[in-house]
DNA sequence: CGGCATCCGAGTAGATACTG
DNA sequence: CAGTATCTACTCGGATGCCG
């Protein structure tokens, strides 16, 4: 597996965004008060995306259909989830007061442009998980000797 | 904060790819084995994402540069994680046996191609972080009513 | 059906002290 | 300087049972 050079340009290029992004702010309030970490903690983790790629595939769900597809995940941790990705507006719950209760879960536009990043950096995690996984397994043996 | 309205045709793209990406596999392999969640956490870390940005922006950094630099962290899983970066191949660690020993870091290629990603997807934080911040508290005083 | 409350166990982070 | 070792503390996930 061959990685693209990266040209000096990028660099260049990644360098500036980053001075941008963090050069105003001390080092301190970064990890302590930085809400685009807030953002990121919440929309990396693992049961997150999950949620929300199948949200990206099945239009609405309700709650034990998510429970089934999202493979895993306890009654608790889900609805936990559920509340806080409809509290940062990745998704819309909609309840009808009907016997019995039924609740749908849909993607926001917001969800459906995060959606979008997930989808981009979960491809460049496919082009080169043979890659990682490669280096780890060379990266073992190379410690022995 | 105004979101991107999502066209219909970038729905079908995004359902297209993610039936592409996750339609072979069946929902238990795809939790429990799926070697691009592997990647995806280890490069979703807190910690691992704060060393690659700093590293995107000081070429070279050592050990305890980094320390002062990932403000808060400790040395336990500086190392930690650092090692398993390496072993990921996406920095590169280069010791000088000295005296007193010096041990450089710096990103690999693919580190570099990492970072671009990371860059995009923080950009989008930024976009949107003020829209999450703002449902979250209209959340929060919603719930009270 | 769609959750919430409770409890428990495991893993993980952090602080500190120490070493080649 | 660049880590390792050790111990503690705490969070977080999973299972279960209950309720509107």
């Amino acid at each position: 597996m061959e990685i693209e050079t990266i040209t000096e340009h990028q660099r260049l290029n990644a360098k500036k965004k980053l001075n941008k992004m963090f050069g105003h702010v001390n080092l301190k309030d970064m990890t302590l008060a930085c809400p685009i970490r807030d953002v990121m903690a919440m929309a990396s983790d693992k049961w997150s995306i999950l949620i929300i790629m199948h949200l990206g595939y099945y239009p609405i769900l309700r709650f034990n259909e998510l429970k089934k597809k999202v493979y895993g995940i306890s009654n608790k941790v889900l609805s936990e989830r559920l509340k806080q990705l409809e509290g940062d507006g990745y998704l819309i719950r909609t309840m009808y007061p009907e016997v019995p209760i039924r609740v749908e879960y849909g993607l926001s536009d917001f969800g459906h442009s995060y959606l979008q990043k997930l989808i981009e950096l979960t491809e460049w995690a496919q082009t080169y998980k043979d890659c990682v996984l490669a280096n780890r397994a060379q990266y073992k043996t190379k410690k022995r000797s």
